[in-house]
DNA sequence: GCTTGACTTAGAGTGAACTCGAAGTGATAA
DNA sequence: TTATCACTTCGAGTTCACTCTAAGTCAAGC
Protein backbone atom coordinates (compact mmCIF):
# COMPACT_ATOMS: atom_id res chain seq x y z
CA UNK A 1 0.00 0.00 0.00
CA UNK A 2 1.23 3.34 -0.60
CA UNK A 3 -0.33 6.94 -0.66
CA UNK A 4 0.52 10.30 -2.16
CA UNK A 5 1.69 13.51 -0.17
CA UNK A 6 -1.81 14.76 0.22
CA UNK A 7 -3.07 11.15 1.89
CA UNK A 8 -0.42 10.77 3.81
CA UNK A 9 -1.33 14.90 5.48
CA UNK A 10 -4.71 13.79 6.06
CA UNK A 11 -3.94 10.82 7.96
CA UNK A 12 -1.85 12.61 10.42
CA UNK A 13 -3.77 15.83 10.46
CA UNK A 14 -1.33 17.72 8.46
CA UNK A 15 -0.97 19.44 5.48
CA UNK A 16 1.15 18.14 2.31
CA UNK A 17 3.30 21.84 3.03
CA UNK A 18 4.02 21.13 6.30
CA UNK A 19 5.27 16.93 5.15
CA UNK A 20 7.31 18.99 2.09
CA UNK A 21 8.76 21.18 5.24
CA UNK A 22 9.52 18.14 7.00
CA UNK A 23 11.02 16.38 4.44
CA UNK A 24 13.45 19.44 3.48
CA UNK A 25 14.42 19.74 7.11
CA UNK A 26 15.11 15.70 6.84
CA UNK A 27 12.62 14.22 8.80
CA UNK A 28 11.88 12.06 6.62
CA UNK A 29 14.59 10.39 5.02
CA UNK A 30 13.38 7.50 3.39
CA UNK A 31 10.27 8.53 1.42
CA UNK A 32 11.08 7.51 -1.93
CA UNK A 33 10.02 8.96 -5.57
CA UNK A 34 7.71 7.76 -8.87
CA UNK A 35 8.87 8.71 -12.25
CA UNK A 36 7.16 11.57 -12.11
CA UNK A 37 9.18 13.16 -9.43
CA UNK A 38 6.35 12.82 -6.55
CA UNK A 39 6.80 11.73 -2.92
CA UNK A 40 5.60 8.08 -2.09
CA UNK A 41 4.73 6.96 1.28
CA UNK A 42 4.77 3.32 1.79
CA UNK A 43 3.41 1.71 4.83
CA UNK A 44 7.00 1.84 6.61
CA UNK A 45 7.03 5.63 5.80
CA UNK A 46 3.79 5.79 7.60
CA UNK A 47 5.22 4.52 10.38
CA UNK A 48 7.99 6.08 10.45
CA UNK A 49 5.97 9.38 9.97
CA UNK A 50 3.79 8.21 12.89
CA UNK A 51 7.28 8.25 15.41
CA UNK A 52 8.05 11.90 14.08
CA UNK A 53 4.43 12.86 14.39
CA UNK A 54 4.98 11.18 18.09
CA UNK A 55 8.18 13.32 19.08
CA UNK A 56 6.77 16.91 17.48
CA UNK A 57 3.91 16.28 19.44
CA UNK A 58 5.46 15.82 22.55
CA UNK A 59 7.54 18.75 21.98
CA UNK A 60 11.12 17.78 20.55
CA UNK A 61 12.25 20.62 18.28
CA UNK A 62 12.67 19.76 14.51
CA UNK A 63 16.47 20.16 15.10
CA UNK A 64 16.45 16.80 17.43
CA UNK A 65 14.19 14.73 15.54
CA UNK A 66 16.61 15.61 12.58
CA UNK A 67 19.33 14.30 14.84
CA UNK A 68 17.76 11.33 15.46
CA UNK A 69 16.85 10.60 11.63
CA UNK A 70 20.67 11.27 11.02
CA UNK A 71 21.39 8.84 13.15
CA UNK A 72 19.23 6.30 11.21
CA UNK A 73 20.00 6.54 7.75
CA UNK A 74 23.74 6.09 9.69
CA UNK A 75 22.63 2.25 10.55
CA UNK A 76 23.18 0.17 13.49
CA UNK A 77 26.12 1.58 14.35
CA UNK A 78 24.15 4.67 16.15
CA UNK A 79 21.57 2.49 18.15
CA UNK A 80 22.58 3.52 21.30
CA UNK A 81 22.54 7.02 20.76
CA UNK A 82 18.87 6.70 19.47
CA UNK A 83 17.95 4.71 22.55
CA UNK A 84 19.34 7.23 24.74
CA UNK A 85 17.31 9.87 23.18
CA UNK A 86 14.52 8.45 22.68
CA UNK A 87 14.85 7.41 26.73
CA UNK A 88 15.71 10.67 28.06
CA UNK A 89 12.99 12.37 25.75
CA UNK A 90 10.67 9.54 27.47
CA UNK A 91 11.50 11.01 30.86
CA UNK A 92 10.95 14.12 29.73
CA UNK A 93 6.87 13.03 28.34
CA UNK A 94 6.81 11.66 32.06
CA UNK A 95 7.81 15.02 33.57
CA UNK A 96 5.21 16.65 31.01
CA UNK A 97 2.23 14.72 32.05
CA UNK A 98 2.78 15.36 35.90
CA UNK A 99 2.89 19.02 35.09
CA UNK A 100 -0.09 18.33 33.29
CA UNK A 101 -1.89 16.68 35.72
CA UNK A 102 -1.05 19.12 38.63
CA UNK A 103 -2.05 22.30 36.04
CA UNK A 104 -5.53 20.43 35.58
CA UNK A 105 -6.15 20.03 39.48
CA UNK A 106 -5.41 23.58 39.71
CA UNK A 107 -8.04 24.36 37.00
CA UNK A 108 -10.17 21.70 38.80
CA UNK A 109 -9.78 23.87 42.45
CA UNK A 110 -10.23 27.34 40.43
CA UNK A 111 -13.14 25.88 38.61
CA UNK A 112 -14.46 25.07 41.56
CA UNK A 113 -14.07 28.38 43.45
CA UNK A 114 -16.45 29.96 41.04
CA UNK A 115 -18.87 27.06 41.47
CA UNK A 116 -19.68 27.91 45.17
CA UNK A 117 -21.90 30.98 45.17
CA UNK A 118 -20.79 31.87 48.33
CA UNK A 119 -17.54 32.70 46.69
CA UNK A 120 -19.08 35.10 44.18
CA UNK A 121 -19.58 37.28 46.71
CA UNK A 122 -15.79 37.38 47.65
CA UNK A 123 -15.00 37.81 43.82
CA UNK A 124 -16.93 40.89 43.99
CA UNK A 125 -14.88 42.11 46.99
CA UNK A 126 -11.53 41.04 45.60
CA UNK A 127 -12.26 42.59 42.27
CA UNK A 128 -12.72 45.88 44.16
CA UNK A 129 -9.55 45.44 46.20
CA UNK A 130 -7.84 44.29 43.03
CA UNK A 131 -7.40 40.86 42.61
CA UNK A 132 -9.18 37.64 42.63
CA UNK B 1 4.67 40.58 51.76
CA UNK B 2 5.17 42.02 48.48
CA UNK B 3 7.74 41.16 45.53
CA UNK B 4 9.81 43.51 42.94
CA UNK B 5 9.34 42.03 39.49
CA UNK B 6 12.55 40.23 39.20
CA UNK B 7 11.71 38.12 42.93
CA UNK B 8 8.51 37.84 40.80
CA UNK B 9 10.07 36.38 37.64
CA UNK B 10 12.00 34.23 39.52
CA UNK B 11 9.89 32.16 41.37
CA UNK B 12 7.74 31.25 38.34
CA UNK B 13 10.85 30.46 36.51
CA UNK B 14 10.56 33.75 34.12
CA UNK B 15 12.39 36.85 33.53
CA UNK B 16 11.40 40.51 34.16
CA UNK B 17 11.46 40.78 30.25
CA UNK B 18 8.58 38.03 30.14
CA UNK B 19 6.38 39.80 33.13
CA UNK B 20 6.77 43.36 31.34
CA UNK B 21 5.84 41.50 28.14
CA UNK B 22 2.76 39.99 30.00
CA UNK B 23 2.01 42.68 31.87
CA UNK B 24 2.20 45.01 28.32
CA UNK B 25 -0.38 42.21 26.78
CA UNK B 26 -2.89 42.80 29.55
CA UNK B 27 -2.57 39.47 31.73
CA UNK B 28 -1.67 41.37 34.78
CA UNK B 29 -4.26 44.06 34.97
CA UNK B 30 -4.23 43.62 39.00
CA UNK B 31 -0.76 44.50 39.45
CA UNK B 32 0.01 47.75 40.90
CA UNK B 33 2.84 50.43 41.27
CA UNK B 34 4.96 52.20 44.14
CA UNK B 35 5.84 55.75 44.15
CA UNK B 36 9.03 55.31 41.72
CA UNK B 37 6.68 53.83 39.12
CA UNK B 38 8.11 50.39 39.85
CA UNK B 39 5.90 47.45 39.61
CA UNK B 40 4.96 46.22 42.93
CA UNK B 41 3.37 42.36 43.13
CA UNK B 42 1.10 41.03 46.18
CA UNK B 43 0.51 37.81 47.42
CA UNK B 44 -2.68 37.88 45.80
CA UNK B 45 -0.73 38.86 42.38
CA UNK B 46 1.39 36.32 42.84
CA UNK B 47 -1.54 33.80 43.38
CA UNK B 48 -2.90 35.59 40.07
CA UNK B 49 0.37 34.57 38.42
CA UNK B 50 0.42 31.12 39.48
CA UNK B 51 -2.96 31.16 37.55
CA UNK B 52 -1.81 32.86 34.49
CA UNK B 53 1.21 30.47 34.24
CA UNK B 54 -1.07 27.65 34.80
CA UNK B 55 -2.85 28.40 31.56
CA UNK B 56 0.37 29.36 29.54
CA UNK B 57 1.53 25.82 30.60
CA UNK B 58 -1.02 24.26 29.14
CA UNK B 59 -0.87 25.91 25.84
CA UNK B 60 -3.61 28.47 26.47
CA UNK B 61 -2.48 31.80 23.61
CA UNK B 62 -2.19 34.94 25.24
CA UNK B 63 -4.89 36.12 23.61
CA UNK B 64 -7.42 33.65 25.48
CA UNK B 65 -5.29 34.72 28.43
CA UNK B 66 -5.95 38.27 28.58
CA UNK B 67 -10.04 37.31 27.45
CA UNK B 68 -9.78 35.63 30.50
CA UNK B 69 -7.95 38.93 32.24
CA UNK B 70 -10.42 41.13 30.95
CA UNK B 71 -13.50 39.21 32.27
CA UNK B 72 -11.91 39.63 35.76
CA UNK B 73 -11.78 42.90 35.42
CA UNK B 74 -15.06 43.56 34.82
CA UNK B 75 -16.47 42.15 38.10
CA UNK B 76 -18.76 38.84 39.17
CA UNK B 77 -20.69 39.75 35.92
CA UNK B 78 -18.81 37.73 33.77
CA UNK B 79 -18.18 34.72 36.36
CA UNK B 80 -20.37 32.14 34.22
CA UNK B 81 -18.06 32.88 31.19
CA UNK B 82 -14.55 32.67 32.99
CA UNK B 83 -16.24 29.13 33.94
CA UNK B 84 -16.95 28.51 31.12
CA UNK B 85 -13.81 28.75 29.69
CA UNK B 86 -11.20 26.87 32.37
CA UNK B 87 -13.69 24.23 32.07
CA UNK B 88 -13.27 23.67 28.64
CA UNK B 89 -9.77 24.36 29.04
CA UNK B 90 -9.71 21.64 31.85
CA UNK B 91 -11.36 19.34 29.07
CA UNK B 92 -8.44 20.43 26.64
CA UNK B 93 -5.55 19.99 29.09
CA UNK B 94 -6.83 16.08 30.20
CA UNK B 95 -7.23 15.68 26.53
CA UNK B 96 -3.22 16.63 26.03
CA UNK B 97 -2.82 14.12 28.99
CA UNK B 98 -4.16 11.00 27.44
CA UNK B 99 -2.12 11.88 24.05
CA UNK B 100 1.11 12.30 26.08
CA UNK B 101 0.07 9.32 27.89
CA UNK B 102 -0.19 7.25 24.26
CA UNK B 103 2.78 8.96 23.01
CA UNK B 104 4.76 7.67 25.96
CA UNK B 105 3.76 4.28 24.81
CA UNK B 106 4.91 4.49 21.42
CA UNK B 107 8.14 5.62 22.81
CA UNK B 108 8.10 2.41 25.35
CA UNK B 109 7.61 0.58 22.45
CA UNK B 110 10.26 2.00 20.58
CA UNK B 111 12.92 1.69 23.38
CA UNK B 112 11.84 -1.58 23.85
CA UNK B 113 12.10 -2.59 20.38
CA UNK B 114 16.05 -1.09 20.07
CA UNK B 115 16.56 -3.48 23.47
CA UNK B 116 16.21 -6.93 22.20
CA UNK B 117 19.32 -7.56 20.61
CA UNK B 118 17.61 -9.61 17.93
CA UNK B 119 16.15 -6.62 16.51
CA UNK B 120 19.70 -5.15 15.66
CA UNK B 121 19.86 -6.84 12.72
CA UNK B 122 16.41 -6.02 11.75
CA UNK B 123 17.32 -2.27 11.65
CA UNK B 124 20.25 -3.00 9.51
CA UNK B 125 18.40 -4.81 7.13
CA UNK B 126 15.46 -2.41 7.55
CA UNK B 127 17.97 0.02 6.33
CA UNK B 128 18.85 -1.37 3.71
CA UNK B 129 15.60 -1.08 2.70
CA UNK B 130 15.01 2.67 3.55
CA UNK B 131 13.40 2.66 6.69
CA UNK B 132 13.27 0.97 10.18
C1' DG C 1 28.02 64.84 43.60
C1' DC C 2 28.83 60.48 41.42
C1' DT C 3 28.37 55.79 40.67
C1' DT C 4 25.86 51.65 40.89
C1' DG C 5 22.02 48.95 40.22
C1' DA C 6 17.19 47.96 39.75
C1' DC C 7 13.73 49.57 37.69
C1' DT C 8 10.99 52.14 33.61
C1' DT C 9 9.33 52.67 28.42
C1' DA C 10 8.97 51.93 23.40
C1' DG C 11 10.03 49.42 19.89
C1' DA C 12 13.08 46.43 17.14
C1' DG C 13 14.89 41.72 16.59
C1' DT C 14 14.82 36.59 17.07
C1' DG C 15 13.77 31.66 16.40
C1' DA C 16 10.62 28.12 15.70
C1' DA C 17 7.32 26.09 12.94
C1' DC C 18 4.81 26.56 9.76
C1' DT C 19 2.05 28.75 5.72
C1' DC C 20 1.53 30.52 1.48
C1' DG C 21 2.22 32.05 -3.38
C1' DA C 22 4.30 31.80 -7.84
C1' DA C 23 5.71 29.33 -11.52
C1' DG C 24 6.17 25.05 -13.53
C1' DT C 25 5.61 19.69 -14.72
C1' DG C 26 3.20 15.58 -15.89
C1' DA C 27 -0.87 12.47 -16.20
C1' DT C 28 -5.68 11.93 -17.03
C1' DA C 29 -10.64 13.26 -18.98
C1' DA C 30 -13.76 15.69 -22.40
C1' DT D 1 -5.69 19.72 -27.39
C1' DT D 2 -7.14 21.81 -23.92
C1' DA D 3 -8.47 21.88 -19.34
C1' DT D 4 -8.03 20.12 -14.80
C1' DC D 5 -5.69 18.42 -11.06
C1' DA D 6 -2.15 16.84 -8.08
C1' DC D 7 2.06 17.22 -7.65
C1' DT D 8 6.90 19.84 -7.87
C1' DT D 9 10.54 23.68 -6.14
C1' DC D 10 11.96 27.95 -4.25
C1' DG D 11 11.59 31.46 -1.41
C1' DA D 12 8.99 34.91 0.93
C1' DG D 13 5.63 35.90 4.58
C1' DT D 14 3.18 34.98 9.02
C1' DT D 15 2.34 34.03 13.81
C1' DC D 16 3.62 33.36 18.35
C1' DA D 17 6.01 34.22 22.35
C1' DC D 18 9.34 36.00 23.72
C1' DT D 19 14.06 38.59 23.94
C1' DC D 20 16.75 42.30 23.71
C1' DT D 21 18.40 47.21 23.14
C1' DA D 22 18.42 52.03 23.91
C1' DA D 23 17.54 55.69 26.56
C1' DG D 24 16.06 57.17 30.69
C1' DT D 25 14.44 57.54 36.02
C1' DC D 26 15.12 56.90 40.77
C1' DA D 27 17.07 55.65 45.40
C1' DA D 28 21.07 54.22 48.06
C1' DG D 29 25.98 54.14 49.25
C1' DC D 30 30.71 56.26 49.00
Amino acid sequence: MTYTINEAAQQFGLTAHTLRFYDKEGLLPFVSRNASGNRVFTDDDMNWLKLICCLKDTGMPIKEIKQYCDWSKQGSSTIEERKALLASHRKEVLRQIEALKANAELLTAKIGFYEDPGNVRLVEELARRGAD
